[in-house]
DNA sequence: CTCAATTGTGTAAAAAATACACATTAACAA
DNA sequence: TTGTTAATGTGTATTTTTTACACAATTGAG
């Protein structure tokens, strides 16, 4: 881990305004990466955003990004911006869209492939120390700068078909957790309401829950058991692997 | 319909080497559109491919590409290349992933963003009058230039994964079609065999099928019904759509 | 007229998803 | 210490969905 990724910031992030004047001395097309950082925070899903540098869109929030470096593979653009911002490394990213509006920009015309990335809150949690960079509660996260809002939307309707097909959500939570945890997560993304009894059933039917022997500390009713998620029979299956079904 | 597709190529379609070209002389990240175009024919699943003109590729076969205009739009630029390879428009046409390493290209960096399509070859089939052009079963797509084995080989899974929940099939096959014709396309993309009669009940049960009242012509059998697909229904239906299921 | 090939149809069994209730545990307040 | 609160942990019956499976009907060909 980093010592200190403010720092990191100061040096290695470029400003939009930056971004502007690069786009502007290409004669061609820019590519940009956007991420859409999840978290999950006090039984709330939130999105990572940082405020708009542009004048176009003062007072926004838009997505983080970053050009792409000539000699820079794309996954390796998205991972380099999720460590400045964040401080992580290894962590779960996947690439959703690409959009490449001509106007989308109004610097010129910038493609932007987006990424979604799922952390967990509480390694990053001392790691914010840019206060233009903040969390949001997805509910919140409307009328975003550029065609950001489109973006989230559609990194937003991803992750959820995705959670639904593969145990991702596990990335979003602490090492341990309890069964209660899971399922306020799956209800955080999914929007819904789901039976504790049929949730618990198919989460161990699914068999990559490793229960800890231990038990919640400090709630104010019974403790639920904490489990780990098990990593390496998921990746084993996951070759062959069709489906949740919630 | 446009007349004469060929005199089209010849005037508008970039080689690979004329792409080399202006990738070199660029000295940012230039971008591309490739088509993994998918077809139907005597029951069996092909893809549409062209011989590539580079040194390096010299008898290989690759997937029908070119460079984004600088005013175009992705998705545009996708249906540009679609309409001057097979002279269809208004066809079913997926953006699937983009894909970037830095050394993909052997002329430079190109980032290149894939598009899956679905065409229909009866409308189609006398349109390709270019003999570098081909319809190539599926089976023997193997060894592409470039990456494109590895473009074709995620198009692929998604066409697979994609069919599963949404009536895209329908895209493939003539106007009119029987129940067999139909189940021969999903056994053909998803490369499984199905019981028949759980087959109808699951499109029936779906309710997209017009019973046309005709039958088919020609065949040394027992004729089948005819159907056609009721796109209206199916657009209307869309949005709260889940997924089939096979 | 018979043969070959394929269509069209229904039901029973198995598997999966859903709905639902009560005893148990720990913290806290009285 | 005891009762209250708020959650955990567990099993079964019902419904729904999926699967497996067989036989009569139709057409063209010989």
């Amino acid at each position: 881990m980093t010592s200190d990724v403010s720092t990191d910031k100061v040096k290695n992030i470029k400003t939009l305004t930056a971004i502007q004047s690069e786009v502007e001395s290409s004669n061609g097309i820019a590519l940009s990466v956007d991420c859409v950082i999840f978290g999950f925070d006090e039984n709330k899903l939130k999105v990572l955003l940082i405020r708009s540098d542009l004048k176009k869109y003062l007072g926004k929030w838009s997505l983080l990004g970053d050009l792409v470096r000539p000699s820079e593979d794309l996954d390796a653009a998205a991972y380099r911006i999720l460590k400045q911002r964040t401080g992580l490394s290894d962590v779960y990213l996947e690439q959703v869209e690409t959009f490449g509006a001509v106007s989308r920009h109004p610097a010129g015309r910038v493609v932007t492939v987006t990424y979604c990335s799922l952390i967990n809150v509480q390694h990053h949690k001392l790691k914010i120390l840019d206060n233009e960079l903040h969390w949001h509660d997805i509910q919140n996260v409307t009328d975003l700068a550029f065609d950001h809002q489109q973006i989230y939307d559609t990194c937003y309707q991803r992750l959820q078909k995705r959670i639904q097909e593969h145990p991702l959500g596990f990335n979003l939570l602490p090492k341990k957790f309890s069964l209660r945890d899971l399922q306020n997560l799956y209800e955080a993304i999914l929007d819904t309401k789901m039976d504790r009894r049929n949730f618990r059933k198919k989460f161990f039917a699914m068999d990559f829950l490793i229960d800890l022997d231990e038990m919640e500390q400090d709630v104010p009713h019974r403790p639920g058991k904490l489990y780990k998620f098990n990593f390496e029979k998921y990746e084993k299956k996951k070759k062959k692997w069709v489906g949740i079904d919630f």
